[in-house]
DNA sequence: ATGGTAGCGCTGCTA
């Protein structure tokens, strides 16, 4: 089972580049984030073209999230449980069962800056996360978290962590919120696979050509559960997808797509 | 260098 998550940053303005990923990486399940896409305007019949289910959760112009399947999608569930879809205004949590594995894409909230009322309701959201699965599953089931965290876990996810001091996605509270889920029982799958290696980025900043100075940040990250952390064969953040498509006007996304591989039978 | 680029959508916000 092969499951990937990338942050797309609009899916309209990027969709030929994602179809481009699928066809090669085979993906059984893809989450997005950033669709930027209200759900009337999903491109569902694209990813049908390619042999993918959807599920998907937004109201345009900001957010947005999406599960695409080649292994079924049962159960998809938009927000958080107990929420009434028309209150929901940011579109951030969509989980559904695929292939016998709970899935969730989750797109955590920015934080902006350290102290501001959006970097508190950064922690608020990630309580309500973690709570959210607690009371909704178990470690002891299949579950892969995957999304956009907006947090580096370690000082060794960042090109530079004196770049950072004083900012958010770096921040004590935000990592102690990190380890929450897997104090719970979920495991960073990627680095399971990469104990070892520091300096290894999902998402560049757009401006002053960050990507190509190597000067990124891991942030996009897929947390797995007890019965899936033994079974990690492989794993992987596919840069060339952060590549523009060699045409000047088709910029790529600022995150490249991370990718899992688990010893795990679709049933 | 408190800069820089991208998306949405048409003004300035979000990242």
């Amino acid at each position: 089972m092969r499951i990937a998550t990338w942050n797309v940053n609009s899916l309209k303005a990027r969709l030929a580049k994602v179809e481009e990923w699928i066809r090669y990486a085979r993906p059984d399940v893809l989450c997005m984030q950033e669709t930027k896409l209200a759900d009337a305007a999903f491109p569902a019949m694209a990813f049908a073209a390619l042999g993918y289910e959807t599920a998907y959760h937004g109201n345009g112009r900001w957010n947005g999230v999406a599960i695409a399947s080649r292994v079924g999608i049962a159960e998809a569930r938009p927000g958080f449980a107990g929420e009434e879809l028309a209150d929901i205004e940011e579109c951030r949590f969509l989980s559904a069962r695929c292939g016998g594995i709970l899935v969730a894409s989750v797109y955590v909230p920015n934080g902006r800056s350290v102290g501001s009322e959006h970097y508190e309701q950064k922690l608020e959201w990630l309580d309500r996360l973690r709570r959210d699965l607690a009371e909704q599953c178990s470690p002891d089931e299949p579950i892969a978290v995957c999304g956009d965290f907006n947090i580096a876990p370690e000082d060794r996810d960042v090109y530079d962590p004196a770049a950072f001091a004083g900012a958010t996605h770096v921040t004590p509270a935000e990592r102690a919120a990190f380890q929450a889920f897997e104090q719970w029982g979920l495991t960073d799958a990627f680095r399971q696979v990469y104990p070892d290696t520091d300096r290894l980025f999902s998402w560049w900043d757009y401006r002053a050509g960050d990507f190509h100075k190597h000067r990124g940040m891991r942030i996009d990250h897929i947390l797995v559960s007890k019965p899936l952390a033994g079974g990690v064969t492989y794993a992987l953040i596919d840069r060339e997808a952060r590549k523009g498509l060699g045409k000047g006007d088709n910029p790529p996304s600022d995150h490249a797509p991370v990718l899992v591989d688990l010893d795990w039978s679709v049933g």
